[in-house]
DNA sequence: CCATCTTTCGAACGTTTGTTCGATTTAGAA
DNA sequence: TTCTAAATCGAACAAACGTTCGAAAGATGG
């Protein structure tokens, strides 16, 4: 008879990773005969009978009479893992969008998005920010109006630890948080503002909190 | 009474959450009868009309004839113990953001949102549209730089015959979209660029699409 | 070789499911 | 009120779907 957990046969891997893909491209389970298409099974009761022993040994569910429900249980794997792990501490994904908390205060030490700093959340399409852990910040003054940042604008910043000459930042300086333009040379760390009027800034001591990767702005 | 059907009704609203507490605790999509027992429908042909409503407005989708082939294209947050929230009005509220349709080409003509120009849907936070009908625009061209309107920019545009004095617009020209300062003078409407390197435009012949309210940068 | 178990097949069957159509009700504007 | 569009209903229907059953083909071991 069939025993506890054997291993699974060749067509049963087949049909494990067919749902999968087939899940994963439409958003929904195949039916009886789509798998049956899929892996080579003519009948439908051959499939019906695999998707049996799958269903006793534990490696997806179904409910009886009911089309497209199967549930895969585990995750065959096919090869990969994905390197791309960002912790999403506060965001929570609406569908398209992300929400982004808006940060009031900076306080140096602490998290960022300290709960007590969050006065808001803001969706944010997901196509404006990439992927990611983010917060928002509303932009003081008018230091980088020739970057088309303007006062009240809200910047969407990424959070990450370090930028690249030429990237716009928001960087933590004397308990206050900034947004300028970073740049490394002379082995020195400056932020430049984007606006004549104003001076170079010298980094050296600044805290890069993020890169801006979307601007916002209401009219 | 505009037959537009870009905002989501409370029965819509009820079945797109109804869809995700479904498939979150079953792993599948319900069918329609199902979905009708949970809001209330007692005809199937009901729920494939609402289903129709928020398919085509892109909140959804779904394969024909095939079952539980449905696909949420948005997750709407569960918000509210009052589930009977009707706010009509004008655009898609997500939890606190409006769905807003990207808009291609501009055909004269036509109606804007027409179906055939839109090529996708922005969640947009509610805090920076305010209410209205809304469409987006790619702006094209650095002519309003000096607004920090960019070149690539998306512009979120509320629909309205005319402008005030210094508003940005959408006007439609020559069948082209532009993006302009909104000027009334000696008899004249004047689009205004706001560059130095470009010249005004009389605006006499065009047609004004809506009013600029949010500026959307990816950089 | 035979015996046994697994796997596949084909067909039939009953159920589930999405669609269609016309009629009715509801809601809002004129 | 009357008119129009949206929303709902009910019934009927065809397609899609999962299940069952008997038979046949492989596979494995003795």
């Amino acid at each position: 008879m069939a025993k506890k957990s054997e291993q699974l046969s060749a067509r049963q891997r087949q049909i494990m990773q067919f749902i999968r893909h087939f899940t994963a491209e439409r958003g929904y389970m195949p039916s009886y005969r789509e798998i049956g298409d899929a892996v080579g099974l003519s009948a439908v009761a051959s499939v019906s009978y695999q998707l049996k022993q799958l269903s006793d040994n534990g490696y997806l569910s179904r409910d009886e009479n009911i089309s497209r429900s199967i549930d895969l249980k585990i995750d065959l794997p096919d090869s990969e893992a994905s390197p791309w792990n960002v912790e999403e501490e506060n965001q929570i994904p609406i569908g398209d969008a992300a929400l982004i908390p808006l940060v009031g205060r900076i306080a140096a030490g602490g998290p960022i998005t300290a709960e007590q700093n969050i006065s808001e959340y803001y969706p944010v399409s997901r196509q404006l920010t990439g992927k990611g852990d983010f917060f928002l910040l509303t932009v003081s003054g008018d230091s980088m109006i020739d970057a088309a940042i303007c006062d009240g604008d809200l910047v969407v910043i990424r959070k990450q630890p370090t930028a690249e000459n030429g990237d716009i930042v928001a960087a933590l300086l004397n308990d206050e948080a900034t947004v300028k333009t970073f740049r490394q040379r002379d082995g020195h760390t400056w932020l430049l503002p984007q606006n004549s009027a104003y001076e170079p800034i010298v980094g050296d001591h600044a805290t890069i909190m993020g890169k801006v990767v979307s601007v916002l702005r209401k009219l």
